[in-house]
DNA sequence: TATGAATGAGGATTCATTCAT
DNA sequence: AATGAATGAATCCTCATTCAT
């Protein structure tokens, strides 16, 4: 009935009413894929959750409060997993590598949720600024460590991020190369100012199996 | 009333059935910049344009033909004043700098040109097809230079262009750096494969005094 | 507010939004009426429901789709109570006579139910048919039972339905006779082959007290 | 252009004022035929007639009047043809046999006139008066002649009128035999009172080979 | 909590009609 | 007479939101 499922588990372990907040959440994921957040309607995310129209403001002041919700939870879910993959990683080089990669990867192989994502970003300022925070601490890391020479401000960070955006929208639209994930990588680095050998053999090192 | 003005001229130098149309298409600009392309309605663009909602449809089929027509006509203004700038340069290098330099100007100097071309871009896939082909010419002139290492394909357009898209947006937002047009450039050319130091050099190279 | 009812009962048996359909199908009945179905408003029948415009819409897709189900539920509650007469009446002649002086009656003594049926017969090609599937069962049977010498084809019941229309045309404009049933009657029979004056014999016996 | 001609001759006969006008009417008549006369709009009527939608409001006061004048004018016309056909025709039921037989197959080999007919009809009371007047003449010197039984009156007039256009209806909608003409005329003859065989008889002698 | 009917403002679109040229 | 752009009321329909159950 309802093929995508990140917050609404399969087992029972929430309550009702939280299981059904899930429901409307991964629902309203799906339809912001299919038709962009300004044209998703309540009542098709409603029905594609299996709840009557009426639930949905039992769970959500109105749609606004939802897309929002929702875009912060999308992102938070999808940062958790990054940082999971990254948690033992300290070189920063090594981090942004194994962050876009299983980036691209989640969100283009779910294509919902890489939807979802990429047009959450576009119609939610406050998303993307709080995906540049957490772009911000990595390259911010690597400032440090020496690695990157590019002097990090608002300006980069909208670039860079812009950049990975701009693959995943490739990506999706399916036009594009088998090897996306190093050569967004690749581009990647050398905007933060690796030099395009390094950053040529950063970006296609081996990663964990998982990771394509 | 209309502060933003791009294809009516001043002067009546069009039939009034063209400058109703064209006025129409100033407004459509401007709604499209603060609403965004789907939100926009016609009757907002008819009352911005000063006439009866009827008239919309007496110089358009329905909003989505509009929404093609101005978007193209808006990039072909655009492009068309990059082409001027760019008649006698040959170097592929210059060529980009200038008309990324160019670019970002006219559009964070006429945020309404700017935004609208923006939002145009991520509602339409056909206007980012046909900003990616007139990309194209300037980078393959550069490869055939060999002045640009990077294979061209459509996945590099993408970014590329995703990349410029991000700086204007940055412009727009109004948190970026006064050199974000040669910070721009910087990156698109390294993007495009040319080593660090020539791509900051070339980027911060003193352009026509029309031009910032 | 709306003086006709027809489905809508007085009492409230039906749940609330049972009762709201019927409503609307009621205050259908009176638009279609007066205006005809094609010039009927949706805005206005809700009005004559005494609902919202929006609640149309709850209760059907949009304005085909009430139009075929009320003209539809129109013709099987008149032909419920045709058929509710005849239970027990097994000669054809006698059913034709009881069920076009009846319908007549009914039709003409509720003008907006006369109206209403008259113009959805013109708007509703399937609704002939239906009428016209209902028509054939009787006079087959009068084939059977030896009395219509004529031949039964979709042109004859074409005929047949449209006199009876014709008639009740005739009727709700007015200008008719009070014998118009009867004359109907007999007019259809001569049309189905029977002889004149069996025909005048036939269409003036003493039906039920209730039949005029 | 314009396949249809009954008022717009050929050759420039008329003042180029008169032809525009007859142009619209004969393009009137193509668009109700089409899509009924509420439903036929002043532009599509125009643009059908090869004229600037301004230019019907030269001709005619308004929608209203076009189709009231229209239709009247198509009456006519078709009873101009059906009197020139019987001019030295006496004997009622030779009439009634010849004008209905040519009506029928000139409105069903000519569906624009047919359906345009038809549907003037049912929509306005004035024509459906006009036509019974016309008809009544003939049915009325069939009672002087002693053939027809029946007395006339208004009713009847709706009766067989409704008859003959139910027949029409029939033909248009392709549904009815080859024989639709003398198998009217047999039935509007035992309408009018004559008997069965004799109906049959007049119904299918010869006609002028004209007429089918 | 959950429901789902009801609401009514708002959006796209059509169209009869007017009027300056 | 003819034009055709302009008008704005009216139409169908959608949708976020509310509320009684």
């Amino acid at each position: 009935m309802q093929p995508f499922r990140l917050f609404a588990p399969e087992v029972a372990s929430l309550g009702k009413s939280a299981r059904t907040r899930a429901q409307l959440m991964d629902a309203a994921i799906a339809v912001f894929a299919r038709h962009g957040i300004e044209a998703a309607s309540v009542n098709e995310i409603a029905r594609a959750a299996g709840v009557a129209n009426g639930t949905f403001y039992v769970h959500f002041r109105d749609k606004d409060e939802m897309a929002s919700v929702v875009s912060l939870a999308l992102a938070a879910e999808i940062a958790r997993q990054l940082d999971e993959d990254m948690r033992d990683v300290d070189c920063a080089i090594q981090r942004i590598v194994c962050a876009t990669r299983r980036f691209l990867q989640i969100s283009s192989e779910q294509p919902p949720l890489g939807w979802a994502f990429l047009k959450a970003c576009q119609a939610l300022p406050d998303l993307r600024y709080q995906v540049g925070v957490y772009m911000r601490q990595d390259i911010a890391r690597g400032v440090r460590q020496g690695v990157f020479t590019e002097p990090v401000d608002d300006f980069l960070i909208d670039c860079v991020g812009g950049l990975v955006l701009s693959a995943l929208l490739s990506c999706l639209s399916g036009t594009s190369a088998a090897d996306a994930g190093p050569r967004t990588v690749e581009m990647q680095l050398r905007l933060l100012g690796v030099d395009s050998q390094a950053a040529k053999a950063a970006s296609r090192q081996a990663l964990d199996p998982l990771i394509g």
